[in-house]
DNA sequence: GTCTATAGGTGGATAGAC
DNA sequence: GTCTATCCACCTATAGAC
């Protein structure tokens, strides 16, 4: 378990301004102390957390574009990787920090749009992709589209994590790719 | 401006994690021992926080059941209060809550719920007499259909919000309504 | 790299005068 | 009801020994 291990797992059940560096600490048996040597301050912490949860969803996407499987079936996946964050008992990182947004860090509130961004672009080209193989039917714009099932999968994982309720989720997303897009 | 003004602003665009007693204070001018004199804890406050907002809600619900106007134009004025929730820059003082969750006090974790369940509760009544009258046509379960549209309009406002555009939410909740319910 | 020790600040909360 | 004064716990962060 590493320091952003542990991290992670806080920020993502507790929020940015809800767990400390005391926590982390005690979690892994070391001292306050030796945290700031790797991470100096709890801006550089946040920040980096970002950035390796980006990079770790922005991998998942790609295995997902590497297939040659269908757009609906693609977009299952991509729904497979929020559930199973849900399931971990955990909200999105993005999703909680964009709650706490006012109160973050400028480097953090950046790199937190470039996730939602990078999420938008992945979604809206496949979402393009599959109307133009007509396994997608949709008469809106393909970035509000994707706009929307990003803003409503995080919402519905909000909701669902306030009643232990993974189940939420699920509906929530099987409606939405459902009637939304639906082929 | 009452401390509950002051407090739900604070909560609503910075988390309950996000303030202190001393912001308050000094935005009313007064100390932080005469706020305990109101609120002895800061659980009370919160409490007090979500059960004005709740009866605040609950209100504007009943106004626009009392018209007569059809269902989806009653949908329409539901979305308008988040929409001016989030065109006062705030987000959902329950939906910015539902993220901080975990580190809620016992007592306002409930009230919480209280809340969502009502929503729930009122557009699925909504929804059920909108199909009756063939205004709405959707096949999945009212409920259901009312837990996601809850859901979307929380995660449509979080999002917005980072991005300080509210148009993000109006796209988002036109076409939830179009797309979603349509007649 | 990790420790002890500590600084300087802020958190929620209380006692008691007015 | 609001104030001053204060408590103690906790926060982020740093200095310096090992």
């Amino acid at each position: 378990m590493t320091i952003l291990d542990v991290a992670e797992r806080l920020a993502q059940t507790r929020g940015y301004n809800g767990f400390s560096y005391a926590d982390i600490a005690a979690h892994l048996g070391v001292t306050k102390a030796s945290l700031h040597y790797h991470f100096p301050s709890k801006a550089d912490l946040g920040c980096a957390l970002i950035e390796r949860y980006q990079a770790g969803f922005s991998a998942a996407l790609e295995v997902i574009n590497s297939q040659s499987a269908k757009p609906m079936r693609k977009l299952h996946q991509y729904v497979g990787l929020y559930d199973s964050v849900l399931r971990n008992d955990r909200m999105c990182l993005c999703g909680m920090l964009a709650a706490e947004y006012e109160t973050l860090p400028a480097p953090m509130q950046d790199r937190l749009k470039v996730f939602f961004d990078i999420n938008e672009r992945w979604l809206t080209a496949l979402l393009q992709d599959g109307r133009r193989s007509r396994s997608f039917s949709f008469k809106e714009s393909a970035k509000g589209r994707a706009r929307l099932l990003l803003a409503a999968f995080e919402g519905a994982m909000l909701v669902a994590r306030s009643y232990g309720d993974s189940s939420r989720f699920q509906s929530a997303a099987t409606q939405l790719l459902k009637n939304l897009i639906g082929g």
